[in-house]
This record gives C-alpha cells, sequence and structure tokens, in this order.
DNA sequence: CCAGTGGGTTGGAAAACTGGACTCACTGTA
DNA sequence: TACAGTGAGTCCAGTTTTCCAACCCACTGG
C-alpha cells in the first residue's frame, strides 16, 4: 500500500474489516460469545476464529472473559466500543435486506416496540442524513477530491 | 465455509466486505470516481481495484459512465442503493475518530449548518438506538443465540 | 474407561494480495 | 513529426492469507 489517504475509515477497517470480524461481532450482539459456537454459526475456520478473535481484543473491541476455571474456559464481550459498532452492523443489514435479500429478513424490535429500522440522523439538528447531505469541512488539503497526491 | 447462519448482513459484506471496497466507496463519496484517481487515494493495486469495481457495479453499487468518447474513458459512480451505504461509511469514521485516530480527522458539515456527528435511530420512534435497545424478534428457530445447529 | 466438548494449534494446498512492468489509445507540446 | 504524458487497464512472479482437516489437551458425564 503506497501513501493511501489517512482516515478513520481505514483505521476502523483495519480493525473490523477482515474477513468474518464483523460477522464474529454480530454473533457476539445476538449473545452467541463461545468460540465453538461461533465457529458453527460464523462459518469460520477455527484457526482464523482464534486469530480474528485476537486481533479484536487487542484492538479493544472485545474482551476475553473466563467463566469457567477448570477447565478454563473463556467467553468473549463486547466492550463499551465493541458496542459502538452495533449501528455498522444495523444498517449494513437494513441495506442488505433491502437490496440483496431474497430471504426473510431477521426481524428487530427497538425498545420503541416497533421493528427497528435504523436511520442515521445529525446529533444536532436530530433529522435524518440524506446520501447528499454532506460536505467536507476540514479536509486535509493535498487529499482533496481531485485525487492528487502531494 | 460450511453453513453459516443465513444473514444480510453476510450477504452485504459480500458485496462490500472485500478488501478496499468500502474504501472505494469511500472516494466516490468524496467525488473521486477515476481510476488512476482512486489508485492513488486508496492505495490498492491497479488490478485488484479492477476486480473491485467490476463487482461492485455487477451488485449494483456503482455505474460506470462514459465521460469522453475518444479516448474512451470511464468514471463510476454510484447508484441509488450504493448511496444508501453511505451511513456505514459514517459510523464507521466516527468510531475510528473516536476510538483509533491520533490525527485531526475529515470533518464532515451536515446542511443543517453544524459538523455532522452521526447516531442511529430508529424510524418509528425517532430515538437514538442505545446498544442493547434491540431484541430479536423473528429469528429463524434453529439459529438461535446457542448458536446450536439444525 | 470411553465418548464428548471446549478451545485451541499445526501443516499443506488453494486463493488472494502485492508491486511493478507493460499495453493501448489517445492528447498536448515543440 | 516526434515525444512525453495520461487514463484505464492487464499481466506476472512472489509473498501472504485463507482454507480445511486433522490433531492435541484438559476436563466432564455416564
Amino acid at each position: 500500500m503506497t501513501a493511501a489517504r489517512p482516515c478513520s475509515i481505514a483505521d476502523a477497517l483495519s480493525v473490523v474489516g477482515e474477513k468474518y470480524s464483523l460477522l464474529v461481532l454480530r454473533e457476539v450482539f445476538l449473545g452467541v460469545r463461545r468460540f465453538d459456537a461461533m465457529v458453527r454459526a460464523v462459518g469460520v475456520p477455527r484457526d482464523v476464529l482464534a486469530a480474528r478473535l485476537r486481533h479484536l481484543i487487542e484492538a479493544g473491541v472485545l474482551e476475553k472473559v473466563p467463566y469457567s476455571e477448570r477447565p478454563p474456559r473463556y467467553e468473549y464481550r463486547p466492550t463499551e466500543a465493541g458496542l459502538e459498532l452495533r449501528g455498522v452492523l444495523q444498517l449494513l443489514q437494513r441495506w442488505g435486506d433491502r437490496h440483496l435479500a431474497d430471504r426473510p429478513p431477521v426481524v428487530f424490535e427497538h425498545s420503541c416496540g416497533e421493528v427497528l429500522d435504523p436511520v442515521v440522523t445529525c446529533r444536532s439538528c436530530e433529522r435524518p442524513v440524506a446520501p447528499d447531505d454532506v460536505r467536507v469541512r476540514s479536509a486535509i488539503p493535498e487529499w482533496d477530491a481531485a485525487g492528487a497526491r502531494p
């Protein structure tokens, strides 16, 4: 990779962008927190899962909590930072449901009692953010849209 | 992959979960829509970019639009479906800014005039969706949280 | 004692990624 | 006319990752 645009999206993806990482997180949010159960639910090779869990723990997204001393057994729980990724999964799911699925989606219910239909809104004005409702304010000058490199 | 949980998140990731795909989308949203500019901004190998663009077009996320006849030149634009992925990137960026970045983030401005701080809300009640504000309503029975497989 | 479970590690083949060189079709400059 | 440059790729050899099955260890329950 030769000097790409510096960007927190890229940084975030270096944590959760590897294959299976977000699916592991999905399982954690669904309550599946043990190694073997994850292997089955995600369909991930065991060695890859072990690597992903290590990486996610190291990045502070999950934590490994013992639930049995003898034999030593652990479960994987989301940290505060991990929980904040839930919105990403909710949006991905909505997108998949709308544009790809040909199958009854898994439906989530919000605490308000209705089926959850997640929308991104602006914290300030509390209105939905439409796709073209945003402008770049403080970009790094050399990395403007022209794609020119310093 | 041996029979994983059926899920639109996984489906969505099979479209945008490959390495670089979301970064290509980031560029498209920033207005970088041509091959060479993407190579520079994303830092992706040229053949990989070519493959990703093909895949994203095929999946209906981008479209290839000619902007010059002679010589033939194309640019890549988001479709309606593609635009709907913008929220995912906004949340990933927010997450990266909060948890990883040690660098001044690229700031976006919402059309309301304030700096964009994206929050996921429930379309019905219009209130923010907290990490544990949701319950599964209609899961596929065999794929409950226990992770047992049929 | 024996099968089963949870949580891994190991090894080799297959697939994906990497960086660079190369092509082709033009354009703009001298 | 020649020549450098650009845009959009393709091709290739070498390196990493992934994949998958098999194996290991510690323990439990019958």
